[in-house]
DNA sequence: GCAAAAGTGTTGTCCTTACACCCATGC
DNA sequence: GCATGGGTGTAAGGACAACACTTTTGC
């Protein structure tokens, strides 16, 4: 209560008292940890690291690397991606930060969750020897620590985020056919969708572009392949929702 | 380089090497950040202090403090706004952490943004003393260090979030007509709505529940006032939106 | 010619919008 | 009785969901 009345008080501070405040004690190890989602073989993924703890070298993990003192969040995160995948430029948002006490058995560690998105087909890992694999989304087990109820968190994002915003192209070829498309948000949604309501719907939207090719070595009619037009897209993007919950 | 190597490389470490890890001198300074939305007079508000830095003593800041060593970061909300309000069990939501280098002059702080909402009516102030005061939204100018982008960002966030979810009734009294929460959604949004329509939408939705009282002390017909029914949004609510961008 | 998926249109329903009149109360 | 906002209904347009047949290609 001593302590609260302090907070409170109305005392002028220096810039100098606000900075060793700063520097004192009440300092806490913050991470940056990231959820990579990739879509291959029709299946919605994520990447993940084998734990390089012992006690939990069965474990796997998401990627994730302590903030440096001097770093952006942001800046990081590209830092954990690049170091990890080997790339740069891939789509990369903020989505929640957990702090809670006991989250980290290695003491105080509260954590900034990025997701990234990634094609998986372009973006080849080459890294295999790190024990870093693609998993389906669909058989998670366990996770180290709390990245499971992370994963879970990020998770519902995409699936919301996915139906409001244009995310979705960053895990497809640029060339896509609507088939791939709608295979995605199926993935995605964990739905089945009707094909001739979702192709009007996108063509409706009027964000992609017919590039005059069509696909490769199928077994059936080959279909039209598209790219996401992002200037399309911003100039058409739809202002209000309207309430509705 | 080396130090990247040193992050991907596969060898094992121990629970104590983590924990010297955490330990070590990454450790940055931690705060909470509180904007606070109240609804009063029929316009948004938020809830500033005057800076307590003789530098920025003309400067309106919002509510934070340094996250302790051992509190949740939910907790240190709580903390915060029992602290300046007096109040518990107020509406608060996690926004977004922002993590600058250059952000705060007093060195390297990373805070986690919350979002507050509550009744202005129940929770006067007693706290006026401290230079805390509610400030309507369309007139804020220049805020303490970034909290001004900070601020932009969370009523952007409020504009989306009370359009999907009852959050609003949570700015208004337990009872309250239609046309205060009109008023409210209008205030939020920034537009007019149409009267008949914002009616229609609130009953169809099936949330509000006529406790059979009337407005009083009003020169006009009163209004019939209603309460938002929790029980009845739960059995309710939307599961899916649909594609929509 | 057959299998497999591409491509296309219509209809009914529901939701949203726009809009105008009578009603209850305070003064 | 008049001013003020409360309360209600309807019609048109747009979006969404459901649904079946023809077309193109590989084999």
């Amino acid at each position: 209560m001593a302590n609260t009345k302090t907070n409170l008080s109305n005392s002028v501070k220096t810039l100098k008292g606000l900075q060793s405040e700063v520097q004192s004690i009440n300092r806490i190890a913050l991470s940056v940890d990231c959820v990579i989602f990739g879509f291959d073989e029709n299946k919605l993924k994520v990447l993940l690291i084998r734990s390089d703890l012992k006690k939990y070298q069965n474990t796997f993990s998401l990627l994730g690397d302590l903030v440096k003192p001097e770093e952006d969040l942001d800046t990081s995160a590209y830092r954990i991606l690049k170091q990890r995948t080997g790339l740069n430029d891939l789509y990369l948002e903020q989505v929640h930060t957990f702090g809670e006490v006991g989250r980290h058995p290695g003491g105080r560690v509260v954590t900034v969750v990025y997701c990234s998105l990634v094609n998986v087909q372009h973006h080849r890992l080459k890294t295999l020897d790190h024990d870093l694999h693609w998993h389906e989304i669909d058989s998670l087990k366990e996770l180290l620590f709390d990245h499971k109820k992370i994963f879970d968190h990020c998770y519902v994002w995409l699936q919301k985020r996915v139906q409001e915003h244009p995310l979705g192209f960053s895990l497809l070829p640029n060339k896509f056919s609507l088939r791939e498309l709608q295979n995605l948000y199926e993935a995605i949604l964990h739905k089945k969708l009707d094909r001739r309501n979702f192709r009007k719907k996108f063509f409706s939207m009027d964000v992609l572009v017919d590039i005059g090719e069509d696909e490769q070595n199928v077994p059936h009619r080959p279909g039209k392949l598209y790219k996401f037009d992002y200037e399309k897209y911003e100039k058409n993007k739809k202002k209000w929702q309207g309430i509705d919950f």
